[in-house]
DNA sequence: CGCCTTATTTCATGACGTGATTTAACTTCC
DNA sequence: GGAAGTTAAATCACGTCATGAAATAAGGCG
């Protein structure tokens, strides 16, 4: 339900795609007046007005008060109008699911919460949680199912895109789920949803988040790293999420970064996963840690890094997290030899966690193991999101559909011609 | 000179970007009838006829015959106009400057060659040798500067395109050579070229040429990995080449795939080149092999894995053709994890000569290092073009422009209206 | 209150793609 | 050999579009 290209060629998709860049400009510039539209878009002032004229009417838009006046008619500014259809994103994550619902600027309206038992990924489980948390949060906020454009939902695992999406999470034992027709279908006693369904990688949607609101935004080529108990990437290229032939690229964890070296979860060795994932982090320690789970032992390993000299362990700490920093940053020096992005973005829990100190020590790694010419153009920083960046992104899929030209979704908005 | 965005937004540029896809169509398929252009591109049979008119107006097209008929009117068959313009492709390689004329099917025309000093090259014997090339084969075909759409020039190193060409080649001391103005001033007693001038990579042109006509034809995500003395790669992203923010993408070489390994001459450690580059393997052998050249011992130490058990240095040579095996497919997991392509094409005079006999183990590497999904959806094959792709690619930028609607370029072609 | 300045809309124009309709160019059958 | 049949291509009339120019709107300034 995704992706459904459209055709281009007529008179008619000219319109489509001017309205198209029209709204991807207003939708990050916002307020903006015509005129500054018709800078932005290229578009004649005519067709702006046209254009405008009719987004108005469909209540995609509106006029948000008219502003300054050196000497002639004030501007008249425009914005897109945040209640013309409303968005939910669902993070599917390895301890809890998340649902959040968002008007269309993406503020959010209502979110709901389910926890997950970490070491059983039931399918069942996981479709009751997104179809309990899309009730709660449609009735929490007050909102008409019927205005909703698209619930987004970002998982851990390949998705493959197709007549119905398929998700693959060798990892941990998900094998071709066919989540959409079980999200369709309904789970116990608790109905389908009929809402359209957009299911992505949550490392994709998490950088998507980034590139829109994040670190990356205005970026045409970038790299989101994302390193938590797991590793991988979201690429972009052209300003918008790379997805290769069957919408798996973006695998990153598992680059070999030492050939015949530590095993990894996914049955190879020597991968970059197994080196700087939270897991492979803590089992090159080796030692005990405080903590109950990985987050907070890779905290307490970073904290004994920062202590004195002589403290037992420190040394030890120290020098795993700096074998991390070069792992990491040889890992990312590929990403910028093969894929010259104009910048490096870390984010993840384990790697803010790491970036917070490290993030100098993983940039002179990356120079050290990239060329100097795409190295020189690539700027490498941390994510600037917090931990609800998977379930937002996933939610601006439908958004990305609405600024694309869907003619407006299902919202029952008013049209008025002429 | 390459590059130049055209609006798109106009009802006429909706016009040029069909002729667009109608000239692609027609090159990629020729002779093809207006229906079945019809067909191929999704226009409508009335804007077929209106385009192809222009087309064979501007002398771009033209027809070639009616044939078939089963019962009805013939079809009549439209090809490309060979003789409509001609175009240059240059490889700039480390032992040869070799320069091909082609008219616009790419049937060679004209030829030259110089052979370069592979310990000096020298920029001034290289523009020089360009321009001597180009002069050459003008005059060898008896084809008119003014009918030249374009040269194309196939470099190794990174090429920055901007408002000029930079080169750089880091490996052999090139360092932001403007060689597009120095091919312009002209060199010691030979005048600068007026031509329009499209310099690229050379791993990326032979990569073009590849997908054009070799074993990438068709795909819309694949990877040319070539291997010689040099590890590059082009990667093919929606069906053309890739180029990053500034155009340095594709360099895999220098991918690390050891940390803390053998020193490369990049400078940095444990990247493939130093690894699977011909220099790399030949090191890792460590003994004498017969041969002047790399090419030569290269093929002695393949030569020598194959002898029976006992021969001298047989096992040895084995292993080491082994290791390669190895981790070549381990880098082309990491491609493969990354950039979900549906198609590997190996290259490169090496990676040709390792792949006659080690494609099955470079497959099975890949396998072990890759993920089970993406590599289930992507075939590893070799290249399909000889050691003139380069320049083959390089010309094909032009091309590339042409189809792409450039108003028709330096060619005097008659033009009718009505 | 009239003039100036700037933003937006309106208008007339020229292009374009397309479905329907013609015309063109063969084959086949009587 | 001529009429009917069949398929390909061209033409036509129409609706849509973006645009420059001109008109209109909306405020400031003297």
């Amino acid at each position: 339900m995704a992706s459904m290209e459209r055709r281009r060629g007529t008179v008619r998709d000219l319109r489509r795609d001017n309205r198209s860049v029209l709204l991807w400009a207003l939708y990050f510039n916002q307020p903006l007046s015509r005129q500054e539209l018709s800078r932005a878009t290229g578009l004649s002032p005519a067709s702006v007005s046209n254009v405008t004229r009719d987004l108005i009417g469909e209540g995609v838009i509106e006029e948000a008060g008219s502003v300054d006046s050196d000497g002639g008619r004030p501007r008249v500014l425009l914005r897109m109008n945040p209640d013309h259809g409303y968005v939910i994103g669902v993070d599917v994550g390895e301890t809890r699911i998340r649902v959040e619902l968002f008007d269309l600027m993406m503020a959010v309206r209502a979110t709901a919460d389910y926890p997950l038992n970490p070491h059983d990924h039931g399918v069942g489980e996981v479709v009751d949680g997104i179809l309990t948390g899309l009730a709660t949060v449609l009735a929490g906020s007050g909102v008409d199912a019927a205005d909703v454009l698209g619930v987004g939902i970002g998982v851990p695992g390949v998705v493959e895109q197709g007549a119905e999406a398929l998700v693959h999470g060798q990892t941990y034992g998900w094998d071709a789920v066919p989540l959409e027709r079980l999200l369709r279908a309904g789970a116990d006693r608790r109905a389908g949803t009929p809402l359209p369904l957009y299911i992505d990688n949550g490392a994709k949607t998490m950088g998507q988040a980034e590139l829109w609101f994040g670190a990356g935004r205005g970026a045409q080529n970038a790299v989101i790293a994302l390193v938590g108990s797991g590793v991988g990437a979201s690429i972009i290229s052209g300003g918008s999420t790379y997805r290769g032939s069957t919408s798996s690229a973006g695998e990153w964890g598992h680059t070999t970064i030492m050939v015949g070296g530590r095993t990894c979860r996914c049955g190879a060795s020597g991968c970059l996963e197994a080196y700087v994932g939270a897991e492979g982090i803590l089992d090159r320690y080796g030692r005990p840690l405080p903590g109950d789970d990985q987050e907070s032992a890779l905290a307490a390993l970073i904290d004994l890094a920062g202590r004195e000299q002589g403290t037992h362990g420190a040394e030890a700490a120290r020098a795993v997290l700096d074998d991390t920093a070069r792992y990491l940053g040889a890992g990312i020096a590929g990403l910028i030899n093969l894929l010259n992005p104009e910048r490096i973005i870390l984010g993840g829990w384990a790697g803010l966690l790491l970036g917070e100190r490290w993030l100098p020590a993983i940039r002179e790694a990356a120079r050290l193991h990239s060329l100097r010419q795409p190295f020189a153009g690539t700027s490498i920083e941390l994510c600037r999101l917090g931990p609800d960046a998977v379930a937002l992104g996933a939610a601006t899929l439908p958004v990305e559909r609405l600024l694309n030209g869907a003619v407006s979704g299902a919202a029952g908005s008013s049209r008025s011609a002429g």
